[in-house]
DNA sequence: TATTGTTATACTCTATAACTATA
DNA sequence: TATAGTTATAGAGTATAACAATA
């Protein structure tokens, strides 16, 4: 099946004058997967945080709950890996996230340096909350695809990468 | 570019509470679209950073260039709404594609609030340089799938999306 | 000496308000 | 008055360097 035409064919060669949004020729981008797949990004991070505001997670803190509470007592350093955070500015957010007693940081017994993570029981309720609205808000994002589509294009996102 | 393992390889075993990063329970987020997409925007963005460092192109000018290309004369607030950038900061892109010489801004005779937006010889020249290499780079990056997943996965993006 | 976590800081990207010149 | 473009500026997000504590 080739790329959905659009919605407006490319204008005839040239009009010396300007072109209004809808009769522009975006095939090339279209046909251009990393700008695609930054629409879609972006698409997501929109509808999310107008899902998510009133809990007041975002696309970061929503990952970094999720992955607490599947490891408890993950380190700062696999948690910035995983979630292509520098650790600094990972650090950052789990301070914040510690001070509103999201989050607990332990000390290991067995190697001083590290640090364990772990939810709180108030970070747990928000996370559980959170989880509530997941399916509703994937589902409506991937609205204009079938399951099967939406399945497929999961799966292939998922064997572009290194997981 | 892909996260390091972390270089504690030793073969002792770990306690309970400490996870490695490769042990971790990833499936909640490899279910959740947002986050593939965001991860797989990251590794297409860091891959076009080194292929076409070497033209200067971004991610975002290797955009406009293609849009003006495609599109001579369209303006300024088409091209951002279109790339879904804030016209102000179109327009500091902008301004500096000009002063290097790669576009053109003209005034349009029938309405002289509008600008015309035009390659120079010199901007053609650039984005022609870089579509030599987005194919080689397009595929490097979806090496993983097929050359029909490919399409699929184009397909599916450009389904999704208001086009 | 090397590693984990942390702080400080700079840079890029993005967002909002206000100004200009035309309409 | 409204619109297209522009400027100025503030805020996120992201990057690197350096330090403390521990190994």
């Amino acid at each position: 099946m080739s790329p959905k035409p659009l919605s407006g064919a490319k204008s005839a060669p040239q009009k010396s004058a300007q072109q209004t949004e809808k009769s522009l020729d975006l095939r090339a981008l279209q046909r251009t997967p990393g700008f695609m797949l930054r629409l879609a990004q972006l698409k997501f991070f929109e509808g999310f945080y107008e899902e998510f505001a009133a809990l007041g997670l975002t696309p970061a803190t929503y990952a970094i709950f999720a992955v607490i509470r599947d490891n408890p007592g993950v380190p700062p350093s696999s948690l910035a890996g995983l979630l292509r955070l520098r650790l600094p500015n990972l650090i950052k957010i789990l301070n914040e996230l510690e001070s509103s007693g999201f989050i607990k940081r332990n000390r290991s017994k067995s190697d001083r340096r590290a640090v364990e993570l772990m939810l709180t029981p108030k970070g747990a309720k928000l996370i559980a909350e959170g989880a509530r609205l997941t399916e509703p808000y994937n589902r409506k994002m991937l609205a204009p695809l079938s399951e099967a589509e939406q399945r497929t294009l999961l799966e292939l996102l998922n064997r572009m990468l290194p997981f």
